[in-house]
DNA sequence: ACGGATGTTATTAA
DNA sequence: ATTAATAACATCCG
């Protein structure tokens, strides 16, 4: 799940259970989860800590602390925040790190596959900095967006998707914002005129606002979008066209043949 | 049983 | 110097 609209889900779901808490107990049951910090030193810097505001950069929340660094979460393919009240007891299934609140509530950080990450970074600025990231896809402007692609060559599928270009789209919505644009994955940005970009931008913005309103849960999706039915030689929304498959490397890029013409 | 799944990174090749 | 492909990471699902 974890692309922009999943992650900005995740941000508001920890404002609204665990910012303001005061952090009483870290504990890391799978420390290779833990990015450039210690067990030992992620719960030293953490304990006695209280979360003071969060914010998103691409797929990354960051959550600011009363002082000290602030904690990072990135999701990887499988990663999720679960919270959980005082009285509940035990831990969900794939808890890699459970934070434990003064109050008696906690918070557990998911990760099925293990390809996500948590740690502590100094500030979002020198962080995204650090993390070769591009501007967020919902704050970056029209003209920067332009000049961000038109740095770059390459099918725009593998630009969209880049994070040092524009962070936040992965492979489901960057399909899913050339799908509404009409753009055949793999055309070149060389081939894209100046009101093609324009375009494309107010499409990802459409896209990302809705999906953010939806809670990135894939069946509450409009019907006419690529999403649900995101799978190899079935009908295009539109009636008109067969969903395809492209393969990107390792990855599979689904379009509509009909919509999106190369 | 096999192939594919939302991500990142290292390596290799073009 | 870019860009593209591949494998690796670890687990689940149909």
């Amino acid at each position: 799940m974890p692309e922009l609209p999943d992650v900005e889900t995740f941000r508001r779901y920890y404002e609204s259970t665990a910012l303001h808490k005061r952090i009483k107990r870290v504990e890391t049951l799978h420390k290779k989860i833990l990015k450039g910090v210690s067990p030992e030193d992620f719960a030293q810097t953490l304990e006695g800590r209280t979360s003071n505001s969060t914010m998103r950069h691409g797929k990354n929340l960051l959550v600011q602390m009363d002082k000290g660094p602030w904690l990072r979460f990135h999701f990887g393919m499988t990663g999720s925040l679960q919270f959980l009240k005082k009285d509940e007891e035990g831990i969900p299934l794939h808890t890699r790190v459970i934070f434990e609140h003064s109050d008696g509530s906690r918070l557990a950080f998911l990760c099925i596959r293990m390809l996500g990450r948590t740690g502590l970074v100094e500030d979002p600025e020198s962080f995204a900095k650090s993390a070769g990231l591009g501007p967020d896809a919902m704050e970056i402007s029209l003209k920067e967006f332009r000049a961000m692609l038109s740095s770059r060559t390459g099918a725009i599928k593998s630009v969209l998707m880049d994070q040092g270009v524009i962070a936040g789209l992965g492979n489901v919505y960057s399909d899913e914002v050339l799908f509404h644009a009409g753009f055949h994955p793999r055309r070149k940005i060389s081939q894209f005129s100046t009101e093609d970009l324009s375009h494309l931008y107010r499409v990802m913005h459409r896209v990302m606002e809705m999906a953010i309103k939806k809670k990135a849960e894939p069946e509450k999706m409009p019907s006419n979008w690529l999403l649900p039915h995101r799978k190899e030689g079935v009908e295009c929304p539109d009636g008109k066209g067969k969903i395809k498959r492209l393969r990107f490397g390792s990855r599979s890029a689904y379009y509509c043949n009909e919509c999106q013409k190369e």
